[in-house]
DNA sequence: AGGATTTCGTTGAGCAGTCAGCAATTGACT
DNA sequence: AGTCAATTGCTGACTGCTCAACGAAATCCT
């Protein structure tokens, strides 16, 4: 009993979780920072910003709901919702693909664009603030080759 | 017109856009995981694993709700429901506090514990795998570093 | 002491996502 | 060509959180 308590107490104050505990709390705190700031200073969630930023990408290329959905994490149907609360207030508007019948295109309106633009200013000055600045010269590389290797395995994994 | 298109997607472009994305994206692919992983595994949320860390950390150590809403940046009625669930399942208890009866005590069950060395496991395996072993060794550190440098400039942050 | 302010937890209403199941379309295999 | 499987987006029911408002307890300020 004791020696369980003891067990669990190791195995809660171990390196890997307080290590793994930063990046969790690092990123969340960053998105309600990010999130709060854009509602209130341009009146859209973070979420729909990161659409935006696809969608301004490359103004040629069309996106899908399918690519969105893929590339924010989230599923289809939280997509469906998302896209359709942009639609409602004017940022998107939705276009039947021409090649394939299933699929929806997804375009910025011009009220998209202005608003992407006062959005992108808000959010690069909270990027700046809390994760360029504090982290030393030569960590950043470091810490985004880290963040990519991350990401490599986690998209390269079967499972 | 054209102009604001390019405008816009410059800033879509950018690589403090792209950098921060990847940090939010590695943090929510992993938070995936481990929660797919200990949902199927232990029948437990990774956001409950994260109250049972703090609740076995120090053994004899009194945890209080509002603590455990600051640590995981929920709001207090998130903590509420989120104890509610957890205290139904049987995983923690409520201990009215004798010091301050306006505050609540949260303590671990001998189930919650048993259930707790478990989800560790498990959670350690995945942080293992898609956190650890995916970074170059001394970019490893380097990392952390950096996570915990972004979590004291947030922490600091008067507004 | 005693009234204003703050803090802790709870509750109702609402929002943003998931999951399971669906219809339409497309692709793959003989 | 013709069926079977996979893909794309949508919908109803649900989950897990937030926000606003609240009551009870503690703290501050004269």
């Amino acid at each position: 009993m004791t020696r369980r308590g003891d067990q669990a107490a190791r195995a809660a104050n171990s390196q890997l979780v307080q290590d793994f505990g930063l990046l969790i709390k690092a990123a969340t705190r960053l998105e309600q920072r990010i999130d709060t700031a854009l509602r209130r200073e341009c009146g859209i969630s973070h979420t729909m910003l990161e659409v935006l930023i696809r969608l301004c990408r490359k103004p040629g290329e069309e996106v899908s709901q399918r690519r969105l959905a893929e590339d924010l994490t989230l599923t289809s149907s939280g997509i469906t919702r998302l896209i359709d609360r942009m639609e409602e207030a004017g940022l998107v508007c939705r276009v039947p693909s021409p090649e394939d019948r299933r699929s929806v295109w997804v375009e910025p309106t011009d009220h998209g664009h202005t608003v992407f633009l006062e959005a992108a200013t808000v959010h690069s000055h909270v990027v700046e603030r809390y994760f360029v600045t504090p982290v030393a010269r030569d960590d950043y590389t470091r810490l985004t080759d880290a963040l990519s290797d991350i990401n490599e395995a986690l998209r390269n994994a079967a499972d």
